[in-house]
RNA sequence: GCCGGUAUGGUGAAAUUGGUAGACACGUUGGACUCAAAAUCCAAUGCCCUUAAAAGCGUGUCGGUUCGAGUCCGACUACCGGUACCA
């Protein structure tokens, strides 16, 4: 042991670790295995020219784990990686310096690799998938058309965010305050025709299937905030002496007496049928144009103050009361929620207070309990009926049920349930995504390739850059777009959208599970195997929309026969932001970027992962903290350091026997509850106990190295092997506990007064408490507190505390 | 606005069912080793008074429940995230 170097070479370590698994595919998984499977699953990342992020070490390092920790306990482990590669930035770099976004991919994708593995994750990088892989995407296109076979595509007309300089048409979130998020200029609002898919038929099931999702409550009530359903009524309001109905939706059709108007959206067809009747048409149609005009960002930023414009010319008539009522259009109505016309009641509506408020209207009172000269009041729990002839005196909740049955025999009106959730649009206008497999012929109109000529592919083109109609840059190549329609032969035109940057990652998890087959997205054997994810990690952020969209397309695929689970997904949790050491989010102009590589080259892969763990607890977002890397280097020092300690001898050492079961069970509850960063502590606790012995035997630091490999798996591979194992660390059992070795002869005792510690002892384990408040009311300190006052009472927590009252 | 979350030393953070507040680290200070430095080891480290001990104060603010509150209840403030005229 003379040349026994304090530190070691991380360099040269994780090198040979990291080429012995990967060379080996020790962390692949095996289909149909005698083993338990457990599938482990962690978001995909987009492989960015930046290449890997310190986020993407804290997200996947969770999973990565457990993933050793189930191996470990005789799991077969399924923890894929793979890239979810089209999108705009690949797209507008390839632009800039002209070079094909396949290429800048393949080297993004090959960069993003390498750094993974030398950040030692045990994925399988035999199943990787690369969304823009023809033999992928024929599969995300199979499922569009499978979709469109079944009714849940349609093409609709739509207004979108268009950048008249960047010519590409944008997200909301591209577009945010009404300017392109890349050049700084105004978005103008185009109108489109856009593919739709019916996400919304799902609604309800998507709803009812978080049931069987294992969640915090954060992550499943932004979901349910997401789909939004809410309940109430329809109800039809006649226009006075035409055909007209004008249908509202409502949850609050108790509230009907107090409808003294009514508001439609702008965009509402009904001004289309009554225009002839419209006195002020030329008023309506201005304001029309004004309120199409604006961005949604506007007509948000402006909702403080209410527009609108009184239709003349026609009233509508409240069914309940029968009376007329004004009717008006203004764009605090939206046309894509319920039925785009809603009936007004001031007095209980706040938007519809402010309204009224605005232009002189007449708010009655129809819920008793607030005050109506100041403000709306939507008190729903305790308010009472009045001026409701009908429903007087009822609560909301009576007075809704009897309304509606009301509603029902007049048939005017009936129950109904609402979704915030809109259609998914389907569809952008770029070149770097899967073309939508659709053909337009002249005569046989919209045409749907057939599954046999999938896939449809990115043609290899020199120029692709955006047309100045906002039109995909697809369209300006005629190789492409030129087809002949699969129905009649006839020259034809294909569709020159490609899907949107959700589309691939829908349904990645699934092909995971047999990721090279040509025939299926996944053979039917195969997904019975590998089931469902077990445990799905990734950001707050896609908690919504991907894991909405992604369990959407499973859920369909499970109703037409393809896939064999309703839901994909058993348990979903997400990690906290790693911020800048200035405590703001980490951003290239903040200038406040960590690079995990210049980490992983200057301490190593194993140092970097024991701080990101060691940092916080996983679910919170938390600053980095530069110095902090040096405490875990130093902690991986110690334990390098103590090898010379180590004797030959067989089994615990007698002092340590205890606390190596405490901490085991300890470290096992924290790694399965995310809580990476007590368990650390728990591991550096044992490390500092150990270093308290003169010597420690092989099995206190052959349980240590154990418990610690998931963490840290080349430093404790190393000594392992040092040890004399000819077998890995990697192939080890995880460590258990015993119980019975937990229990303590001894155990501090705590004596206050009055709830204030004043004294502490130790005292013999398992004592009555006639002995303990003995043993407390003895003690002198104690008496010094005591002494001449009333005494009152004793509370004795056996094993715990004396807490002696006194007056 | 609404819905969540968070608030604890100089810093990142711990704290089981209400029962020793500050585990584990970082940093700082002092010491050992060294010609010196780095590394390492040892000690101290919530605040206040003090030579020291003891006492006192202390988990965003105010109040409550309790023998006992970081933890439970009520009111409030700040920050972070989500959402946004959703009828």
């Amino acid at each position: 042991m003379s040349e026994f170097i304090p530190s070691f070479d991380e360099k040269k370590i994780e090198k040979k670790w990291q080429d012995i698994w990967y060379s080996n595919r020790y962390f692949n998984a095996n289909d149909y295995s005698e083993k338990e499977k457990y599938y482990s699953l962690v978001e995909f990342p987009y492989p960015s020219g930046a290449g890997m992020h310190i986020g993407h070490i804290r997200a996947y390092l969770s999973l990565d784990v457990i993933s050793r920790k189930r191996r470990m306990e005789g799991k077969n482990v399924l923890f894929p990686i793979g890239f979810d590669a089209f999108g705009l930035p690949t797209e507008n770099y390839a632009i800039q310096n002209q070079i094909h976004p396949r290429i800048i991919t393949d080297r993004n994708i090959k960069t993003f690799i390498n750094q993974l593995k030398s950040a030692g994750f045990s994925f399988d990088f035999t199943r990787m998938v690369d969304t823009t892989d023809p033999k992928y995407y024929k599969w995300t296109q199979w499922i569009f058309l499978k979709l469109y076979e079944h009714g849940l595509v349609y093409k609709s007309k739509t207004y979108v965010n268009f950048c008249p300089s960047c010519k590409v048409v944008l997200s909301n979130e591209e577009s945010q305050g009404g300017k392109c998020d890349r050049c700084d200029n105004d978005v103008v609002q185009m109108e489109k025709d856009v593919w739709f898919l019916k996400i919304t038929d799902y609604a309800e099931k998507l709803l009812k299937g978080l049931d069987e999702l294992e969640s915090n409550s954060r992550i499943r009530m932004e979901q349910e905030k997401w789909i939004g359903r809410s309940s109430g009524a329809y109800i039809n309001f006649k226009i006075a002496n035409e055909e007209e109905t004008l249908r509202v939706f409502t949850t609050r059709p108790d509230t009907i007496y107090g409808a003294t108007f009514m508001v439609i959206a702008p965009e509402h067809h009904a001004i289309e049928h009554l225009k002839d009747k419209i006195e002020n048409l030329d008023e309506i149609k201005a304001y029309q144009e004004q309120a199409l005009m604006k961005t949604e960002f506007e007509r948000i930023e402006l909702a403080k103050d209410k527009t609108g414009v009184e239709i003349k010319g026609i009233k509508a008539i409240n069914p309940i009361t029968n009376k007329e009522i004004p009717v008006f259009i203004s764009d605090y109505v939206m046309i894509t929620y319920g039925t785009g016309a809603i009936m007004a009641v001031p007095a209980h509506d706040t938007r519809d207070y402010e309204f009224a408020q605005k232009y002189g209207l007449e708010i009655v009172e129809v819920i008793k309990g607030g005050d109506i000269s100041k403000e709306a009041y939507t008190d729903t729990e305790q308010g009472i009926l009045v001026n409701s002839p009908l429903i007087d005196g009822l609560s909301v909740e009576k007075a809704k049920e009897k309304i509606i049955s009301i509603l029902n025999e007049k048939n005017i009106g009936e129950e109904a349930i609402q979704y915030r959730m809109k259609d998914w649009a389907f569809n952008r206008q770029r070149y770097w995504g899967e073309p939508i497999p659709i053909v337009y012929c002249d005569d046989c109109g919209i045409v749907p390739v057939p599954y046999e000529d999938l896939p449809v592919t990115l043609p290899m083109v020199e120029k692709f850059i955006p047309t100045d109609t906002g039109e995909s840059p697809l369209a300006n190549i005629d190789s492409f777009t030129k087809c002949s329609c699969p129905k009649c032969g006839k020259e034809a035109r294909r569709e020159t959208d490609t899907m949107p940057q959700w589309a691939g990652s829908s349904w990645y998890f699934l092909r995971y599970m047999d990721p090279h087959n040509d025939k299926e997205l996944a053979s039917k054997e195969k997904m019975n195997y590998w089931g469902q994810v077990d445990w799905y990690n990734g950001g707050m952020e896609h908690v919504t929309r991907h894991l909405i969209y992604s369990r959407f397309w499973n859920q369909f695929l499970y109703d037409i026969g393809v896939v064999v689970h309703k839901e994909p997904y058993k348990k979903r949790t997400a990690q906290g932001l790693i911020l800048g050491s200035d405590n703001e989010k980490m951003s290239k102009s903040r200038g406040n970027i960590v690079n995990p590589m210049e980490i992983i080259n200057e301490y190593g892969a194993d140092t970097l992962r024991t701080f990101v763990l060691f940092i916080s607890d996983y679910e919170m977002s938390t600053p980095w903290n530069d110095s902090g890397v040096k405490g875990a280097r130093r902690f991986l020092d110690k334990i390098w350091r103590m090898f010379p300690n180590v004797t030959d001898e067989v089994g615990y050492s007698k002092d340590l026997e205890r606390v190596i079961h405490e901490t085991i069970m300890g470290v096992g509850d924290d790694l399965e509850n995310l809580k990476f960063n007590t368990a650390i502590a728990k591991l550096m606790s044992l490390v500092n106990e150990y270093n308290k012995q003169e010597k420690v035997t092989r099995s206190d630091y052959e349980v240590l190295l154990t418990m610690l490999n998931p963490i840290a798996p080349h430093i404790t591979e190393e000594l392992w092997s040092m040890l004399g194992h000819e077998t890995l660390l990697v192939f080890e059992t995880y460590p258990e506990y015993d119980e019975s070795k937990l229990v303590k002869d001894e155990i501090d005792l705590i004596i206050s007064v009055n709830g204030k510690l004043r004294d502490k002892m130790v005292v013999e384990n398992n004592l009555d408490e006639e002995k303990l408040k003995k043993i407390a009311l003895g003690r002198e300190k104690i008496q010094a507190f005591i002494e001449g006052k009333e005494f009152v009472k004793i509370i004795v927590v056996p094993n715990k505390l004396v807490n002696i009252v006194v007056k």
